[in-house]
DNA sequence: GTGAAAGCGCTAACAA
DNA sequence: TTGTTAGCGCTTTCAC
């Protein structure tokens, strides 16, 4: 049906050799003389011809393709943290002339397929950029270190020091401590949590919380750490955070600040002191994480913690593609560093009494 | 390196063919002896065979892949808007078994590369779905309708009746018919329109506003149609926003409503309003569009229009599959509904006086 | 039921 | 500088 490189050849009265070389050629590198080029390059302007990439993969052996696998459930495109790692990604991919295929971690799930490996294994894609690398088993994991010479990947965002696979993720140790000392340094010694039920993102979070608490020498109460998720959508969300929130304000005791897992959930929760009658930031201050667009529309607009989610995916993306092409092993595993973004959610602790 | 064909084959002492013939019929369709089929399996277990997807590709002529044209730019995937309909799309792909391969309308800018149409014609992917459909000149619909029978597309979000092409999309029409609507039943009459600057989306949007406005004989006043886009970040948005919005109510005939674009737009009007002094609802009441997540977020929460960005995308993939599986070459062309939220940040027209 | 062989469209030695 | 020839790994007639 359509053009192949033999019309090409025929047309031209070439070999499909000669035209091979020709396109690949075009600066020059391959010996071709003038003549022949111009009509070769006629042939394909006449003729309209594309190469077929499929079989082009198939004899280079290299696909120029990159798989991303993002965390089960195509869903989770609309949060914006696989959004915009996965725009970091793309845009490297582009700009070095790699295509971009897209995976789910549910995809592979018969019987004998470990998920994500063979998703990645099907030689359909020369690497793998993992944004779900939570979802990895330890024997995943294991694969993909004993493939990581044929079939490089990187995971992304989730700290791994252990392994010899190479990772970038944001410092989120580094953003807690940012955000309990901010609220330290204004006055706060009862800092609530709301963590992320669902997904270890959130369970790490909290450990940072706990471990930046720590620092200060601040209480960790256990009365103080509220699950929180944004797997049933915003409008439970902000329903369950007024529960939560009318709740924890009753109690004795109640913290004067709020340290959220991510900005939805700190705007949800704000939502819910409205109702519960506390006023932020006079009576109580609330951290969002990850300064998403929404932190800026929040009423009053967020104190949240920067993190590079683009950056994580432009640099995975990077590491992969110099990987391959320069089949180079070292492991690299980078964190990138946080900061925090100082808005009108955030303010001097109330005086006791 | 890794295992092919040829080495199951081998293993299993049966000609390649027969080792194709197995891996195909799983469903008993081609008639092979259970011994031979047997031991077919047990070579593919032992030896952790894997097809190699590319030569498939190559040989059936098929790839089982889908390409996706996205909106020029990767962080366009951070709007709510592109990312639900690529949820749609590719729960879609998913679970009819096809690969999803990404492209930005950006990409193919070589000098004689038509855009999206090269993007879809490299023999990488059976079909194409265009979301961005608004970037496509008229020569290039010309091209993807001759190519139809060949390469089947489906475009998305664009209404395009004229066409022979495929498309879906929402019914942008009653939507701000529903918005207006709402608002004169409300009492407003005065009704200024947030639309955006970039893109064509907003403008049809402008033109749908503007319809609806005749559909209840109201005045369309230049003076209050206000430019707003999310080219350069929430911060901005906001800032634009508040100053558009302080200049629209200190005009000597403020509208007593706002219908926008979006409902980024919206909040940040809100935001804007607020700096005004003006309160919403009482003073004047606002409708977003689209029922992102935000809306319910919002302070007041948002009366907005929801459209069926997941559908959009779903069932323009079930189109496209279809078409695919049945060669059928009959242009489908669907209208989704839309639907009116009604929540906090509509009220009565105040008094006028 | 099963195997031999041609071929999908392109690339890459190796010759010439 | 160019052509010939073998593949890349899988599928698919066509015989047997």
């Amino acid at each position: 049906m359509a053009t192949t490189l033999d019309g090409v050849a025929r047309h031209a009265r070439v070999s499909t050799a000669t035209v091979s070389r020709v396109l690949r050629g075009a600066n020059g590198e391959i010996p071709i003389s003038a003549a022949t080029r111009q009509r070769v390059l006629a042939a394909v302007r006449e003729l309209d011809y594309r190469p077929n990439l499929t079989a082009r993969s198939l004899a280079r052996g290299r696909t120029h393709t990159i798989g991303v696998v993002l965390p089960e459930g195509a869903m989770r495109l609309r949060r914006v943290y696989n959004a915009t790692i996965l725009a970091g990604i793309s845009d490297v991919l582009t700009a070095r002339g790699y295509a971009l295929a897209l995976y789910f971690s549910e995809f592979g799930r018969q019987p004998q397929a470990p998920g994500h490996i063979s998703l990645l294994q099907d030689g359909r894609v020369d690497g793998g950029l993992i944004v779900d690398s939570f979802a990895l088993d330890d024997e995943q994991i294991a694969a993909l270190e004993r493939e990581a010479g044929r079939f490089p990947c990187v995971l992304i965002g989730h700290r791994l020091p252990q392994s010899r696979l190479h990772w970038v993720a944001a410092d989120d140790r580094a953003g807690a401590i940012a955000a309990v000392d901010h609220l330290y340094q204004l006055g706060h010694r009862r800092i609530a949590h709301l963590y992320n039920r669902r997904g270890r993102p959130g369970s790490e979070r909290q450990a940072d919380y706990q471990e930046a608490l720590a620092a200060r020498g601040l209480e960790a109460r256990s009365d103080w750490l509220v699950a929180s998720e944004m797997a049933s959508g915003m409008a439970a969300l902000v329903d369950r955070a007024t529960r939560e929130m009318g709740e924890l304000w009753t109690h004795h005791e109640p913290p004067t600040a709020l340290f959220a897992w991510n900005d939805y959930a700190a705007l949800a929760a704000i939502q819910g002191l409205r109702q519960t009658g506390v006023v932020v930031p006079r009576d109580v201050s609330v951290v969002g994480y990850s300064d998403f667009d929404v932190a800026v529309l929040g009423q009053p607009p967020l104190t949240t913690v920067r993190t590079p989610l683009y950056e994580q995916g432009a640099l995975a993306a990077e590491v992969l593609l110099d990987t391959l092409d320069s089949g180079n092993a070292q492991p690299v595993q980078r964190l990138l560093p946080t900061v925090l973004v100082v808005r009108e959610s955030t303010g001097s602790a109330p005086q006791p009494g």
